[in-house]
DNA sequence: CGACCGGTACTTGTATACAAGCACACGCAC
DNA sequence: GTGCGTGTGCTTGTATACAAGTACCGGTCG
């Protein structure tokens, strides 16, 4: 229930601004209210949607600050797990990431698939240091930021070239080289981030106005 | 409503492993069951409660694993924070860290009220940086670490020591070294960790056992 | 005496009904 | 034409009723 929910909004089948009721989604799923509540508490809890009392839902714009936040969250987390790789790597998560970074590489891969990919492999990097757990927490933060690759993928980073740049990190890990590592982390990381200012002058109207005036309801994102 | 639920669970006047009844809570707090459920289901997911469906719910017992990813989390977010510091640092901010660091060197501190205290430092301090609200995310993660850092406190940390490290960070940020203040960040932030596995000793039945047994009803810390 | 089987009392999950409140549209007065 | 007041329809928040399932207790049988 909460994942179709998170879904729909991660991969912006429900666009950035638009109402979500509680009773239109409870009706669209064919289930009651409450489940539908409970989820929307959960998204609105790691930012994806804001739900203004007696007024609605409505699915969070893309709020820069926040894909800001998540961007540092993200590079510190998996910057500072760098540090701790241990000297002999995990071979079952080692083998896993090498297979992950193969099927990257294949010719003809869909958006969704090369982002479950890229969840797996940073997912597993993250293991190889000893603080997969850790993931849960990076993992809610980025909602945010998921959205804005999402808008960003395909147009300036195509998925050939972070599948390059995963790869490079990987390399550099295996090669015992933790500097080169987090370098190439770092760029990797940064891409995406750099994309989303260019983003926002396309498309401002998914994105958050700098007032913090509360959304009104005739103020919806139709897919113009 | 979450806010009482989560101070109790914080401050172990619920005691992790006792069983959190909804029935029983929405009728000692005079309210019906559905928003006591609603809290129920976020303390959840910030881990601080578990749910078995149809069988009951219970507060955590703190997980050192747990515990260890919160550190984690926050060693890599507030040490990374001190690299981004500005040139020139906030004055608003400065004054209220400096105001923060008085009160807690007030003598016959409470230890709720140092606690807050505390927490609004390192807010602070992530502020300092353009961080702020990164905070969310840490404190969010950072629950199981505070649970551990209430049994520790007032035993190996007083207040008074941590408020004296406390005071080492900001000098040395004030100052404008950096890597003094993340000496010193990590020195404290060590501390407060290094402690739990003697709490554990001390108080076995508050922590997660090894293996991964599902709680049965019997199975109630009693504050013995 | 020990093992097994069923009833009971509790749990959470879901559906529904009611309460309270805000935004908008319509109509009226100026 | 313009501004204001009221009614209506929607929203979320809360309370309650029902459904489904599990653990425990006690009786019964071997």
């Amino acid at each position: 229930m909460y994942a179709t929910l998170r879904r729909k909004v991660l991969t912006m089948e429900l666009a950035p601004g638009a109402p979500v009721s509680e009773n239109e989604l409870a009706a669209a799923l064919g289930v009651s209210r409450t489940p539908v509540r409970e989820s929307l508490i959960l998204l609105a809890e790691e930012g994806l949607v804001q739900v203004f009392p007696k007024v609605g839902s409505f699915v969070s714009r893309v709020d820069p600050v926040r894909v800001a936040d998540a961007q540092f969250i993200r590079e510190a987390v998996e910057l500072t797990a760098l540090d701790d790789l241990p000297s002999v790597l995990d071979a079952d998560v080692l083998a896993a990431l090498h297979a992950n970074l193969d099927q990257q590489d294949r010719a003809g891969i869909g958006l969704e698939e090369f982002f479950a990919l890229d969840e797996e492999f940073h997912h597993g990097l993250l293991q190889l240091s000893g603080h997969g757990a850790a993931w849960a927490t990076v993992s809610a933060a980025k909602g945010h930021l998921d959205r804005a690759r999402r808008l960003g993928l395909g147009e300036a980073s195509p998925p050939a070239v972070n599948a390059g740049q995963h790869r490079a990190i990987l390399d550099a890990i295996v090669g015992g080289d933790v500097a080169a590592a987090r370098a190439a982390m770092r760029t990797h990381l940064r891409a995406v981030f750099d994309d989303v200012e260019r983003i926002r002058a396309q498309s401002p109207s998914l994105f958050a106005s700098n007032d913090g005036s509360t959304p009104v309801r005739r103020n919806v994102v139709t897919w113009d």
